[in-house]
DNA sequence: TTCCATGTTCCGCA
DNA sequence: TTGCGGAACATGGA
């Protein structure tokens, strides 16, 4: 689930709840996913302190700690936060625990152990130690700007959209999402698109992820006319009526129209 | 049992 | 040297 619009959720959560509370204790903490840190020196600087402000890049959240650095979380394919009150309710797989001054827990919840925690100074660092691109949300809504970013590369469009080094915040599903909508084959070449088709490659980026956002389609359903509820093998493409194929891009699986994009 | 899955990183090839 | 694509990683459900 955690590509940006999902983050972007979470961030929306972590805002409406744990916001602000101190943290009393570090209950529960997995060595493994930290990056650059050990348990206790995590809860040595959590403890004491609450979670200030919050802010997203790409596909990582960040919340800073009382007035110093950031902790980012990063939510690998299965990741998510929870706040709850009683803690027999605890989800599973739960990765980081957190007991706050006012009672409730909050949670990051990782099944599959993909997902990352660590401290950053700022954004800024943290996007440079991570060779990150420019937000997605962001980028689309200046068009020049999505239009030089994805100048000068060869490779599959699909490929592209989610190489994080160029543009941090699309994943497989919003990528396939995307090209569906803007009528481009997923393994289109980056470098045969004119400047005028990159252009309305970013309107559609920013609607698909704006939409997303603002609708909560992760968790509510997508639109009807959209690929990603379609988004299995056989299925009919609710533009055009072709069944919908599966192909193998860029060593994921990406899910298309033949009929409507090329 | 085998395959597949919304994540990133690493390695080999051109 | 750089860009691209595939394999590997950890875990569990179909």
């Amino acid at each position: 689930m955690p590509e940006l619009p999902d983050v972007q959720i979470f961030k929306e959560y972590l805002d409406a709840t744990a916001l602000h509370q101190r943290v009393a204790e570090v209950l529960a903490c997995q060595g493994s996913l930290l990056e650059d840190i050990s348990c206790p020196a995590l809860a040595r600087r959590l403890t004491g302190n609450a979670l200030t402000v919050t802010a997203r890049h790409g596909k990582n959240l960040f919340a800073r700690i009382g007035d110093g650095g950031y902790l980012v979380m990063h939510f690998g394919m299965t990741g998510f936060l929870r706040y709850f009150k009683d803690r027999d309710k605890s989800p599973e797989h739960t990765r980081l625990l957190l007991r706050l001054h006012n009672g409730y827990f909050l949670a990051y919840v990782c099944q599959r152990k993909l997902g990352r925690i660590g401290l950053a100074d700022s954004l800024e660092d943290y996007a440079e130690k991570k060779q990150l691109g420019p937000d997605a949300l962001e980028l689309s809504r200046d068009p020049d700007a999505f239009v030089g970013r994805l100048q000068g590369h060869r490779g599959a469009l699909k490929g592209l959209l989610m190489n994080q080094k160029v543009i941090a915040g699309f994943g497989n599903i919003y990528t396939d999402e995307v090209l569906f909508q803007a009528g481009l084959h997923p393994k289109r070449s980056a470098g045969e698109l004119s400047d005028p088709q990159r252009r309305s490659l970013a309107a559609t980026g920013r609607h698909v992820l704006e939409t997303a956002i603002e609708h909560r389609v992760g968790e509510k359903g997508w639109p009807g006319n959209w690929l990603l509820p379609k988004r299995r093998k056989g299925q009919k493409c609710p533009r055009c009526g072709r069944a919908i194929e599966r192909i193998t891009v860029s060593g994921r699986a990406g899910y298309y129209c033949p009929g409507h994009q090329r």
